[in-house]
DNA sequence: CTTAGGG
DNA sequence: CCCTAAG
C-alpha cells in the first residue's frame, strides 16, 4: 500500500504543479493523497524550465517537450526513490500472496522467477512452438491496445489486481492520465505488480501523438501552442506532462545533451500498430532501413501519399556510391536520383559553360503524365539528374570524405536557389510571358517533350538571367534552418519552394548555402552530437521531385509554381545517424525491471512495457542497451564509461541475464525433445 | 515487423 | 547506434 500511496501522492503533486502551470489537470486530485515533497518537485521543474529556455534558443520547437520531460523525469526519479523505500513493504505483502512480481532485490530470486513464469507461460500456450521468438505478437498488441479484454489477466497476480483496483483510481482516465503524466515510470514499478494491466494502458499513450509532429510545424513560433494543444487533444489535462512523456523516460534529458536532441524522436514515433496499418502497403524491404526510418518520420509529419518519393538512405548511398566509387577518377557525369515522380528534371552544371547541351539532350525528361482539370496542366516531376557534379579529392581522401564532398557539391547546387529552365521538345523556352497553351504545354499533353532543368543560381553564365529562368529558392527563414530538433531535414520540410522570376541572386543565398554546405545542418550552437551526426553519410540533396502547380500561377510569370512534392522538400534526405542519447540510470532501471519480467527475447514487449511513449528507444535500442548493460556489468568499474550505473542495477542485470539465458536454454531443450 | 547478432 | 539475415 505504501507504494501506491506514494505513487498517488506524487501524481497528485504533479498534477498540482501542473495546475499552477496553468495546465489544469484534476483527475488525480480525487486521490486526495497526502502531499510529499511537493515543493521539491516543483522546484525542480521550475529550475529546469529556466534552464531549458536558454538551451532552446535555437531549438524552440521542442521546448515544451523538453521541459516536460525534464520535469517528468525529475518527478520520476523521486518517485523511484520513494517507492524504493516502500518496496520492502509492498514486496512483503505480495509475498504473502506468493505472487509478488516485483520483488525487492532481496527477494529477487524468488519473486522474479515466479511472476515471470506466470506471465510467460500463457503465451507459450498459444504457440505450440513455445519458442521465444514464436510468441504471438498479436496477442501482446492486443493486450496493449485493449486493456482488459485480453486473457492476459492470467498473468496478473490476483492480489495485485485487487490492490490496483482499490488503490488506483478506478477511472480509466485517471489511470491514463497518471500514466501519461510521466508518473508512468512509477507505473512501471506498479507494473511489476500488475504488468499486464499497465501494459494495456500504455498503448494509447504511445501514439498519443503529443509533440513529435510538432517539430515539423512550419512556424516555429507557433510550435509551442500547437504542440500543447495537440497534446490536449489526446488528453485534456497534462499538456506539459504529456509532452514530457516523450522524453520522459530519458531522464537523461536532464543532461544538457538531451536537450539538443529531439529529431530522432520524431522518427520513431508511432504506435506500432498504426504503423502496420498505415504504411503496411509500402515495402520497406525494398527501400531499406533508411526509408523505414524516414517513413516513420513521415508518418509523424502527416503521412502523405508521396511517401514513395522519399529517398531511402540506402538507395541514395547506393546510387551515389556506385556512381562515385572511384574517388580520384572521374565522377559520373550525372547522378541520378530516382524518385517516383513523373518528370525528370536535370540540373545543368554548376559552373560549366552555361548549360551543356549535352545535359539537355540527355534530359530523358518524360512528362509522362499530365492530367488536366479545367485548364490546369498538372505536372509532376519524377526525378532529376544532377549532371557534372565536380568533385576533386586527393587520393588520400576517405570514402566518407568523398561522400561529404559530393553532398556539399550537391547542396551547393540545391542549397541556394536554383534556376528552373523549361524546355519543350529540347528547346529552351525563353519567353516567359507565353501561356502554357501558347508554349505548347497544354492539356493535349505533349508533356512528354517537356523538360525541366535545374540550374544553380550562381550560374556563371551571363545569359542566365532573364532568359527563361525561374528562380527556385527556398524561402525558409534562417530560423527554420537552425532548429536542431529538426535535424532530420525536417527543417527543410517546413520550407517551401517557390518560383519567382530571376532577379539576381536571392538574398540569403549565401546564408543558406553556408548552412547547407556542412554535411549537417547548422543546427545552432547547441548541437552536441554534431560530430556524431556529421557526415559520413551522404545526404542526397534535394527533394528532387517538384510539382508544378498551375494554380499558383501568380507565383511566376509563366504560370508555373514549383512546390515541394515530397515530404522532404529541401530533400536533405534524412540519412543522418540518430542522435546519441545515452540511457539514463532511470531508464536503465526501467529497462532492467522490464527485462526481469519479460525476459531477453521479447524486446518488442519490453519496449511496449517500459518505454511505450519514448519514441526514441526502439526495441532494438533496448536490446542493444541490454547487451551493453550485460557487458558493462562484466567489466571492471573503471572501464565503464558514461553515467555510472549503480552496481545494484548491474547486479540485477546479471541475474536477469543469467536467469533468462537459462530459461532460453531450457526452452530450446524442451523443443528439441518435442521434436 | 521482430529477433538476434555482428559491427 | 547501425545494418542485416532470418523467420
Amino acid at each position: 500500500m505504501c507504494f501506491f500511496e506514494l505513487l498517488a501522492t506524487v501524481a497528485g503533486q504533479i498534477l498540482q504543479q501542473q495546475d499552477e502551470d496553468a495546465l489544469n489537470a484534476r483527475p488525480l486530485v480525487d486521490l486526495e493523497m497526502p502531499k510529499i515533497n511537493t515543493e521539491r518537485v516543483q522546484d525542480n521543474s521550475t529550475t529546469y524550465d529556466l534552464e531549458s529556455d536558454p538551451r532552446d534558443v535555437s531549438g524552440g520547437t521542442m521546448k515544451l517537450n523538453r521541459e516536460d520531460s525534464i520535469t517528468a523525469t525529475k518527478g520520476l526519479v523521486q518517485l523511484s526513490h520513494t517507492s524504493g523505500t516502500c518496496y520492502e513493504h509492498s514486496g512483503n505483502s505480495s509475498l504473502e500472496d506468493g505472487s509478488d512480481p516485483l520483488p525487492p532485490h532481496k527477494h529477487y530470486s524468488k519473486s522474479l522467477i515466479k511472476p515471470i513464469k506466470a506471465a510467460y507461460l500463457p503465451r507459450k500456450r498459444k504457440h505450440s512452438a513455445a519458442l521465444p521468438g514464436g510468441r504471438n505478437k498479436r496477442q501482446s498488441d492486443q493486450c496493449t491496445s485493449k486493456a482488459k479484454s485480453v486473457p492476459l489477466h492470467e498473468e496478473i497476480p490476483v492480489h495485485s489486481r485487487d490492490l490496483e483496483e482499490t488503490t488506483i483510481p478506478n477511472n480509466e482516465n485517471d489511470m491514463e492520465q497518471l500514466y501519461s503524466s510521466n508518473v508512468v515510470t512509477k507505473f512501471h514499478e506498479i507494473d511489476f505488480v500488475t504488468p499486464l494491466r499497465l501494459d494495456a494502458e500504455s498503448p494509447p499513450l504511445v501514439s498519443s501523438g503529443s509533440s513529435e509532429e510538432t517539430p515539423f510545424s512550419l512556424k516555429p513560433k507557433s510550435y509551442l501552442t500547437a504542440s500543447s494543444s495537440r497534446q490536449n487533444e489526446g488528453r485534456d489535462e497534462f499538456c506539459s506532462w504529456k509532452g514530457g512523456d516523450e522524453d520522459g523516460n530519458s531522464s537523461e534529458s536532464m543532461a544538457p545533451n538531451s536537450f539538443l536532441t529531439t529529431s530522432s524522436d520524431v522518427k520513431y514515433s508511432r504506435a506500432m500498430k498504426e504503423q502496420r496499418s498505415t504504411s503496411g502497403t509500402t515495402k520497406r524491404r525494398a527501400t531499406g532501413a533508411g526509408v523505414k526510418r524516414k517513413h516513420s518520420e513521415m508518418e509523424d509529419l502527416k503521412e502523405s501519399p508521396n511517401a514513395k518519393v522519399q529517398y531511402g538512405r540506402k538507395k541514395a548511398n547506393k546510387l551515389l556510391s556506385k556512381d562515385i566509387d572511384q574517388p580520384t577518377t572521374n565522377l559520373p557525369k550525372q547522378l541520378l536520383i530516382d524518385t517516383k515522380s513523373e518528370i525528370n528534371v536535370y540540373t545543368s552544371p554548376a559552373n560549366g559553360e552555361g548549360e551543356k547541351d549535352t545535359g539537355v539532350s540527355s534530359l530523358a525528361t518524360r512528362s509522362s503524365t499530365a492530367k488536366m482539370e479545367d485548364t490546369n496542366v498538372k505536372l509532376s516531376i519524377k526525378s532529376f539528374t544532377v549532371p557534372e557534379l565536380m568533385v576533386a579529392l586527393p587520393e588520400s581522401a576517405t570514402i566518407a570524405n568523398l561522400k561529404k564532398a559530393v553532398m556539399e557539391a550537391a547542396m551547393k547546387l540545391l542549397g541556394g536557389s536554383l534556376h528552373v529552365r523549361v524546355l519543350l521538345q529540347g528547346k529552351k523556352i525563353t519567353d516567359e510571358s507565353k501561356s502554357l497553351r501558347q508554349a505548347g504545354i497544354s492539356i493535349d499533353g505533349k508533356l512528354d517533350s517537356l523538360d525541366f532543368m535545374l540550374e544553380p543560381n550562381s550560374f556563371p553564365t551571363s545569359s542566365s538571367v532573364g532568359d527563361g529562368f525561374l528562380v527556385l529558392s527556398q524561402n525558409n527563414n534562417q530560423q527554420t534552418l537552425r532548429y536542431p530538433a529538426l535535424s532530420e531535414g525536417n527543417e527543410i520540410n517546413s520550407d517551401s519552394f517557390h518560383v519567382g522570376t530571376i532577379q539576381g541572386k536571392p538574398q540569403g543565398f549565401h546564408e543558406i548555402d553556408s548552412n547547407n554546405s556542412g554535411s549537417e545542418m547548422q543546427s545552432g550552437a547547441e548541437r552536441p552530437a554534431k560530430n556524431n551526426v556529421a557526415g559520413n553519410e551522404l545526404v542526397v540533396p534535394g527533394p528532387c521531385a517538384l510539382v508544378i502547380h498551375p494554380n499558383q500561377a501568380h507565383n511566376s510569370p509563366n504560370g508555373l509554381a514549383v512546390v515541394p512534392f515530397s515530404q522532404n522538400p529541401a530533400g536533405v534526405s534524412t540519412n543522418k545517424r540518430r542522435m546519441r542519447r545515452p540511457f539514463s540510470v532511470a531508464e536503465v532501471e526501467v529497462l532492467v525491471q522490464a527485462v526481469e519480467k519479460l525476459g531477453t527475447g521479447r524486446w518488442r514487449d519490453v519496449k511496449l512495457h517500459a518505454f511505450p511513449q519514448a519514441k526514441h528507444r526502439t526495441y532494438v535500442d533496448l536490446k542493444d542497451k541490454w547487451k551493453t548493460l550485460v557487458h558493462t556489468a562484466s567489466i571492471a568499474p573503471h572501464q565503464r564509461r558514461g553515467e555510472p550505473v549503480p552496481q545494484g542495477l548491474l547486479d540485477r542485470v546479471i541475474q536477469a541475464h543469467s536467469y533468462w539465458t537459462a530459461q532460453q536454454a531450457k526452452q530450446q531443450t524442451v523443443e528439441l525433445k518435442i521434436l
